[in-house]
RNA sequence: GGGCCGUUAGCUCAGUCGGUAGAGCAGUAGCCUUUUAAGCUAUUGGCCGCAGGUUCGAUUCCUGCACGGCCCA
């Protein structure tokens, strides 16, 4: 329900808009074609003085929306915003047409319109364009935030991240960034001859993860369907096809809960490279971030998040799993070696734990509660049990391990790589575990995919693949602690509203 | 899922030891031709998140609910 008085601050706008449209403007007019950006303007004209300004006498269309308005009488000035930045806008009686100036007293902030005239520099030294002439481009019916305070409930931020954009120029930024960053990306994996694909959304099958899904129906074909948890296993079928390197950036769904780390949608790149193995992941991985901080650049390969020093230097530590359990966790020997002793510990750590599951899984628990909090530097954790890791290939020293990494940064899990396994033999075993720990509840576990053991049966060469969440990826270099800051539309619950 | 905190004008926030509210900005009416959160004068605007309880009386106290934030799982 729209507030009694917010309807008196629309109405009154709403009314202003009439006489507009009395007096022949039409207040949503699309006839005005700016010839130039606010930031371009001032990169190319800021150090001119005022003299040189008025000397060369520069014509110019510009168009935003209004931010700040202070008026005087018959002059005034106006902040205008575009996407690049902002510029200043003088109105005089004496420089416009009577009725130019007459809709000029009549603006309201928020309205986006156009101007035409010339820059001059004001006496503070301000870039400014003189109107000579000005078009209402969109009338804005709704008042914007406070100019000084802006809008800083994070609900509505969310929830109107239109409004957010408009307002508060960081977010703005927060976008732009994220876009370069998946931009670098995409470039180096471009540089390395990988192939950008995209493979369905819609799966019959819950594989390649272990989270629960998103179901969903097709009505066409009367078909229960997921929405995928992730593209590993379509990913790997185009490996065995012939396309030896290849990458997908987007989006995977996971019906699970959410908090500073965790949206139920985000997006993931992730690669596969046949030839190659787990080894060659951990220095491209390095390699891949060396680029992207140098695209954003940052020199010194160091970043503060959340109020931690993050050093990306090379080469970043790497540590066993079971390793790690001890050194960092000081979790003791017979938990490694004694599931029940395990349990109990997980227990008294207040991890959601059962008898049903595995030991291995129970001590991934353990390490997400004592380990992980502590690697804050980049950090391969390396040698993942074979339990739970069912894509993974076997180490040939240990086959209780797997050639798999997880990448661990500011206590939060980055990405998470191996070397595929390839032996339909093997896989076929593993897919059989997890039907039985999915029989014994866990409904993380995966599904067993026939087809795609006939395409191992075909030949997936030795490859190696990764994946890496590029939402936290975001988080870290734009310094946001929250995933809902680096996602612009993230999830709501529904607001009873009229 | 559990704990703590928040929800008051369009926005940012005060406040009421229980007697139905206040500022700044925005708006409106004036004055003002180089402002930078422009200034000055006057002024409009509130189901004090929703529902119930206690009370002569609740925006305030209690309970429940909704939404959000933080912490834990």
């Amino acid at each position: 329900m729209v507030q009694e008085t917010e309807n008196k601050l629309i109405q009154r706008r709403i009314e202003k808009l009439e006489e507009l449209k009395k007096s022949g403007i039409d207040p949503y007019f699309n006839g005005f074609e700016p010839n130039a950006f606010a930031q371009d303007l001032h990169d190319q004209y800021d150090e001119k003085t005022k003299e040189e300004l008025e000397e060369l006498n520069i014509p110019v269309k510009v168009a935003g929306r209004i931010m700040a308005y202070r008026s005087f009488g018959k002059a005034g000035f106006m902040k205008l915003k575009d996407f690049t930045g902002y510029i200043q806008v003088y109105a005089e009686k004496k420089s416009l047409s009577e009725d130019d100036f007459k809709l000029y007293k009549k603006l309201d902030i928020g309205d986006i319109i156009g101007v035409e005239g010339v820059l001059f520099k004001t006496k503070t030294g301000e870039l400014t364009v003189k109107a000579q002439k000005i078009v209402m481009l969109t009338k804005s019916l709704r008042p914007l935030p406070e100019k000084w305070h802006g809008l800083r409930d994070k609900e509505l931020r969310y929830r109107q991240r239109y409004l957010d954009l408009i307002v508060n120029d960081e977010t703005k930024e927060t976008v732009i960034k994220r876009a370069k960053i998946i931009s670098a990306i995409r470039e180096f994996m471009i540089k390395n001859r990988f192939i950008e694909v995209e493979t369905p959304m819609l799966h019959k099958l819950v594989t390649g993860a272990a989270a629960r899904p998103f179901k969903t129906h097709l009505n066409a074909l009367d078909m229960d369907l997921y929405l995928r948890i992730a593209p590993e296993l379509y990913l790997k079928r185009l490996v065995v096809g012939g396309l030896e390197r290849v990458f997908e950036i987007n989006r995977n769904f996971r019906n699970e809960g959410m908090d500073l780390k965790h949206n139920p949608e985000f997006t993931m790149m992730e690669f596969y490279i046949a030839y190659k193995d787990y080894t060659f992941l951990m220095d491209f991985t390095e390699e891949l971030f060396d680029y992207v901080l140098e695209q954003l650049g940052v020199e010194d390969k160091k970043i503060e998040f959340d109020g931690k020093e993050i050093d990306f230097s090379r080469p970043w530590r790497r540590i066993y799993f079971y390793e790690g359990l001890k050194e960092i966790g000081k979790v003791d020997d017979d938990i490694l070696n004694d599931k029940s002793k395990a349990l109990k510990y997980a227990l008294e750590l207040e991890k959601k734990v059962n008898e049903n599951m595995s030991h291995e899984k129970i001590l991934a628990e353990i390490f997400d509660a004592l380990v992980e909090p502590n690697l804050i530097n980049p950090t391969f954790v390396v040698g993942y049990p074979v339990a739970i890791s069912p894509l993974a290939k076997r180490n040939r020293e240990n086959p209780n391990i797997t050639d798999r990494f997880e990448l661990y940064i500011a206590g939060m899990e980055v990405a998470n790589a191996f070397s595929e396994l390839n032996d339909p033999f093997d896989q076929k075993e593993r897919f059989l575990k997890q039907l039985e720990e999915r029989k014994k509840g866990d409904e993380e576990a995966s599904m067993y995919d026939a087809d795609y053991i006939r395409a191992l049966e075909y030949g997936l060469p030795p490859t190696a693949g990764e994946g890496i969440g590029i939402d936290r990826l975001v988080m870290l270099l734009t310094g946001n602690p929250s995933i809902r800051d680096v996602i612009l539309f993230p999830l709501m619950r529904d607001k009873e509203e009229e």
